[in-house]
RNA sequence: GGGCGUUUAGCUCAGCUGGUUCAGAGCAUCUGCCUUACAAGCAGAGGGUCGGCGGUUCGAAUCCGUCAACGCCCACCA
């Protein structure tokens, strides 16, 4: 087989993405092994890959990869969301560049619209997905929906209604002028905002020497809603103020001055006005005493007609508008520079208006009970676990769940009107028919009298069942593949939602199935660019995923993903480290090439190869159980960092070198099938990581059978190594790199032989055929006294000499030997001070004393030698 | 305003319960090599008073206190 010196990835990718398809190697079924499940994280069904996907499912199809390669039955599900309000909006956007209007359709009419729109760029994220290697069992894929899911979904929200645990009420809730919905509290984002505090003139009633009370608002276009003014009982300047009645300024509207010690003295004037239908604290003083509610905004935040000024005017132009209006009137004090934080919508971006309105709740205390101890004791992990603090935190102080969203795209929430008022809940039409008989005693309802709730659930309201519903545990409970597959195992996902999902999930898997949803959760960090910023379109730092792809190869991506991304940190991303998996392919692939490239005899195995296999299977073992041990901790990129310094350095640069046989020389085969099993076990070990170019060449290592793969052969991990020939072989590293250096500084080639002269006794004679080859030796002469004029080096406390002839430097070879000599005695102090001071030998650990001890005669040794070596050289 | 986290080589990070010459890895840098697997490479080298200060200890990157910088989360001060 002919191999070009570059690997390229294009020509193998494909190729085996479709192999695996076609032979079914990402699909799992029940059966006695055991289960490794992950669900997928489930994009936006419209949404495109971007490099937060990539991070996520290259870490999600490593930990598949490898648990289907330790034997269990791996099953990654994919699917997509249909995330309502993003959907929606690109929908309505859409429609609105063919000028149509949302509110020109019917429902029906508008659906078809989204249900087209989702077909036409629906899935273009999975199939992204599959050019990166992801191995999702692509047969499951489900959509959040699809008919299970739709199905799930209202079962759920019936039973919990009838669990007393949804309930319909008027709230304040956050409501989005663009989106023309309300959004839960965790879908607000707040931002610091460079605005201004009016100062008002509030006339006091009644008041024959024109006094006036001051309030400081950031707000002055809602006055018009305000129904009282707040002081604090305890505030001694404005005493004067109690019982009295103010004038609102321009609208001149009497209100009434209440008193409550929520009133901050020491901000602003200590007046506050009370705009109970906008804004939270307002409407919780509003209820305590009472007070009447305008609402003066139109749901697309346009002035309403009960503002009786400024009506249709948009919200933010009312505001520049009425400090004018103030000002002219001699109504405005004085206008301050403020900053405040200021809520916005997390999809539209527009400043949320907090609205009175009537939502559906779900109670959360009893959820967030159940689903609190799991974690904090650590049934359920977190990695890394500082994220526990965080959902403790929520947990503890759990708000209810506005899930109730002025959507059409989504789940229409089951609930029915009756035409005397009140409403049923019931999972279908004729089940709400018969509740509504039996409700009102009226046997004469047709369906058509009863009138369904408009709204939708929340996204999240359908993916917290993701876990369950994937495997139809709520329609089907006690299903085989629900017994089977749940819990899951990891969950792989982003901090920023801990709460809209992970959290949910946890109590509806507690609440449906009694069990927590998955055993681990593996929290990834934030791309950021190379500097540190987030990635964004805007700035135009962040790259075409499937560019990269092409560009490096998938393999080649998937490693710079990883080599910087340990749990929970963000990763700052270059493409230099896709350069660095790009080179890492090439070196595999190159190394392949030499090994094929051998002929191979029927001969004696020389003694240099022997031993060479005996190490490497030790090192082999030693990173086997490390990677192990890095997986089983999910420290990922060091796990790879292990594999890649073993393949690149013990495997190519030291084991290879070994066994190579001189150029045109055939080579034994012992030797040989040796070595081809040793790469057969690292390119085990490299798949999870790079699943392609591993494939690729493990189909050519050796004849394959059709429909064989690695992707299903088994890692074995061994329990025991000879950890005593990997320290004599980093000995004998060690007097190599000796030797290279000598050859570098003295600038002596390759093919001239040297002789090594070993002072004293040979700590690692079974190396010495190991240290000729790679080195070029004529000869190892061991216990003789070095030659004058050689050049000489320790390793531990044995000297090694080089003769060099004329060579030698004396100059150069004293300051060296000096240079040590001097670190060698330094160092020697430094222990004799610790074993001279009495409190060290009486209080320290034996153990540690004779550590020392054997530090201090090491030193003694080498000072020795090294004196003698400075000795020999000035004679 | 509360809470959490980070700070170790030019960059990105490891360093578990304090003690083996423990100050490490990868990348980058420098030097020498187009050596018949690979220049997307080979061989070698340099580089850090472990954020500052104080404490505990025979001994501190590691434990405690404090300060600083950065990051994240939460919170109804108009």
């Amino acid at each position: 087989m002919e191999l070009a010196s570059k690997y390229n990835p294009a020509e193998v990718e494909g190729k085996w993405y479709q192999y695996w398809l076609d032979n079914k190697l990402f699909s799992s079924k029940p059966d006695g092994r055991e289960p490794y499940t992950i669900v997928i994280p489930p994009p936006n069904v419209t949404g495109v890959l971007h490099m937060g996907h990539m991070l996520n499912n290259t870490i999600q199809d490593i930990l598949v990869r490898r648990a289907r390669m330790m034997g269990k039955n791996a099953c990654w599900v994919p699917g997509t969301d249909h995330a309502s309000i993003a959907t929606e909006a690109k929908v309505v956007n859409r429609l609105a560049q063919q000028g149509i209007k949302k509110n020109d359709l019917t429902r029906e009419e508008f659906l078809k619209h989204a249900w087209a729109w989702t077909e036409e760029h629906g899935g273009i994220i999975l199939k992204q997905l599959r050019k990166l290697g992801a191995s999702c069992d692509w047969d499951r894929t489900a959509f959040t929906m699809d008919e299970k899911r739709s199905k799930s979904v209202i079962k759920v929200f019936v039973d919990l209604y009838n669990k007393g645990l949804i309930y319909r009420g008027v709230r304040m809730v956050n409501w989005d002028p663009k989106a023309l919905t309300a959004l839960s509290d965790e879908e607000v984002i707040y931002k610091e905002e460079h605005s201004k505090l009016f100062y008002l003139r509030y006339k006091v009633e009644g008041d024959t020497e024109g006094r006036y009370a001051v309030v400081a608002t950031t707000r002055p276009e809602t006055i018009m809603g305000d129904t009282a003014m707040c002081i604090n009982p305890n505030d001694p300047k404005n005493q004067w103020l109690k019982g009295k009645k103010v004038i609102v300024p321009l609208v001149n509207r009497v209100i009434p001055v209440i008193e409550d010690d929520y009133v901050d003295i020491e901000f602003g004037t200590g007046c506050l006005k009370v705009t109970p239908a906008h804004d939270v604290n307002d409407y919780m003083l509003g209820e305590k005493y009472n007070l009447p509610s305008i609402d003066i905004f139109n749901d697309d935040g346009t002035i309403s007609e009960k503002a009786g000024m400024y009506v249709g005017m948009d919200r933010f132009d009312v505001r520049e508008q009425i400090a004018k209006d103030l000002a002219a009137a001699d109504l405005l004090e004085k206008v301050e520079a403020y900053t405040n934080k200021v809520g916005f919508s997390e999809r539209t971006n527009v400043a949320i208006e907090p609205k009175l309105s009537m939502q559906w709740f779900l109670k959360m205390k009893h959820f967030a009970d159940m689903a609190l101890p799991p974690v904090m004791n650590d049934e359920l992990k977190f990695y890394p676990p500082k994220y526990k603090n965080t959902y403790r935190y929520w947990m503890e102080n759990i708000k209810d769940w506005c899930i109730s969203r002025q959507l059409w795209w989504g789940h229409r929430i089951p609930a029915y009107f009756l035409p005397e008022g009140g409403f049923v809940v019931a999972e279908t039409e004729e089940e709400a028919l018969k509740l509504a008989k039996e409700k009102t005693g009226n046997a004469q309802l047709k369906p058509e009298d009863l009138r369904q709730e408009e709204d939708c659930l929340d996204t999240w309201f359908s993916s917290w069942l993701w876990p369950i519903s994937l495997f139809d545990g709520i329609n089907n409970p006690g299903n085989e593949e629900i017994k089977y597959y749940y819990p899951t195992s990891d969950l792989v996902t982003g901090p920023d939602i801990i709460f809209f999902w992970v959290a949910r999930m946890i109590m509806a898997g507690y609440e449906y199935m009694g069990d927590m949803p998955f055993k681990n959760v593996y929290f990834t960090g934030i791309v950021r660019d190379k500097i540190g910023r987030k990635m964004s379109k805007s700035l135009g730092n962040s790259p075409d995923p499937l560019e990269l792809i092409e560009k490096y190869g998938a393999d080649g991506v998937r490693m710079g993903m990883m080599l910087s991304a340990p749990a929970g940190n963000d990763i700052l991303f270059d493409d230099a480290l896709c350069e660095q998996g790009r080179n890492f392919n090439n070196k595999i692939w190159n190394a392949f090439r030499l090994v094929k490239g051998w002929n191979v005899v029927d001969a004696e195995q020389p003694a240099h190869a022997r031993i060479a296999i005996e190490w490497f299977d030790a090192m082999l073992n030693k990173a086997v159980a490390e990677i192990d041990n890095l997986f089983s901790k999910y420290r990922l990129s060091e796990a790879l960092m292990v594999v890649y310094k073993l393949f690149w350095d013990e495997f190519s640069s030291w084991y290879l070198e070994m066994i190579k046989p001189a150029y045109g020389q055939p080579i034994d085969k012992v030797t040989y099938e040796k070595t081809l099993g040793f790469f057969e076990t690292l390119l085990k070990l490299l798949h999870p990581f790079m699943p392609f170019i591993t494939e690729e060449l493990w189909q050519h290592i050796y004849e394959r059978k059709a429909g064989e793969s690695i992707m299903v052969q088994t890692i074995h991990a061994e329990s025991s190594y000879n950890e005593s020939i990997i320290a004599s072989f980093e000995v004998v590293k060690e007097i190599i790199g000796g030797i290279r250096t000598i050859r570098l500084q003295k600038n002596i080639a390759q093919k001239e032989m040297l002789t090594l002269q070993i002072v004293g006794e040979n700590p690692v004679p079974d190396f010495n055929t190991v240290i000729t080859k790679l080195c070029n030796l004529a000869a190892i002469e061991t216990g003789v006294t070095k030659t004058e004029g050689a050049s000489s080096f320790m390793v531990g406390t044995t000297e090694y000499a080089v003769p060099l002839g004329n060579l030698i430097n004396k100059e150069e070879e004293l300051k060296k030997l000096e240079a040590d000599l001097k670190y060698q005695e330094g160092f020697l102090q430094s222990v004799l001070k610790k074993l001279n001071n009495e409190k060290f030998v009486s209080k320290a650990p034996a153990n540690i004393i004779e550590t020392e001890r054997k530090k201090q005669a090491d030193a003694e040794t080498k000072i020795a030698a090294l004196k003698e070596s400075i000795a020999a050289l000035r004679k």
